[in-house]
DNA sequence: TTGAATACCTACCTTTTCAGTAGTATTATA
DNA sequence: TATAATACTACTGAAAAGGTAGGTATTCAA
């Protein structure tokens, strides 16, 4: 019950590329560095994010990647679903939402599992980059008013 | 970001032996074969949930196990959290609650990771043996009311 | 008091997933 | 055309998942 690195390192690559959304294109090599992953491990993640249209990118001489669409209309929820696969809690289900499984009816578990991938996917649909980036600069500033 | 099938299984024995709970000590086998599960399997799951105190177990002849508690005083949450570990969605978090990771200070993702910890939970704890068993038989007698 | 039925314990095994590395091909720009 | 970047694909080592296997200890009933 883990998110694993492949998502936690896309959102932080994001969330990079939110912050410095007005450099231009940056290159993999800058992030890798910047967020201290390995950029050949980056590499692998980047083409999830790339065909979901959340990123721009350029190759070649002073290449590197863009945000795709604004901050504020990316959410975490997008950006884990593409890298985890579904958020689904169980195996048992499918991303198109059937159950896979042979006790599916009457199972007395599956309400509780439909109920947790909704409080899930309620609460990360809730917070867009723009969000993280905003908390995150009042955290700061806050630090600073004691 | 699964439950894995440790701590589902886990959750159908206590459902089986709350659905059951006026049969006495039931033995593991008549639970595994109950819930196709392999008995073997159980046994490793089971002193988890005997050291918590959830289980009472008879050894012997006609020994076999009985809830230690009464069903609505056993959630969904204690379960899980006993069988799979702690149920932080990041790797960051201790099971004490301390931040393992150098980037604690100003990283901008761990507030969304303490904010889904908490709805996952807040959800888990509020779902006992009891309402699943209540739920369960709601949506039973239901398929004959149409 | 003995045999069967049960829980308890520990080691082992196979498959899958995780978390990357490595190497090559392709593309855009100066 | 040299160079700096992305794009693609294969491989790998370690860990976790999901069990099996085999033995020991305990209890009860006949």
């Amino acid at each position: 019950m883990k998110i694993s690195t492949k998502g936690r390192y896309a959102l932080r690559m994001l969330i990079d590329l939110a912050e410095h959304k007005n450099d231009g294109f940056i290159a993999l090599k800058t992030i890798a560095d910047r967020q201290d992953i390995s950029k050949k491990y980056l590499e692998q993640i980047v083409p999830i994010l790339n065909r979901a249209g959340i990123l721009l990118t350029n190759r070649g001489f002073q290449g590197g990647y863009q945000l795709g669409r604004d901050a504020d209309k990316i959410t975490v929820r997008e950006i884990l679903t593409l890298t985890e696969g579904d958020l689904f809690p169980v195996s048992c289900m499918t991303p198109g939402g059937e159950v896979n499984c042979d006790r599916k009816i009457d199972c007395p578990t599956l309400p509780i599992w439909l109920g947790l991938n909704k409080v899930i996917n309620e609460y990360l649909d809730s917070i867009s980059l723009q969000d993280i980036i905003i908390q995150s600069n009042e955290h700061f500033s806050g630090d600073y008013m004691i």
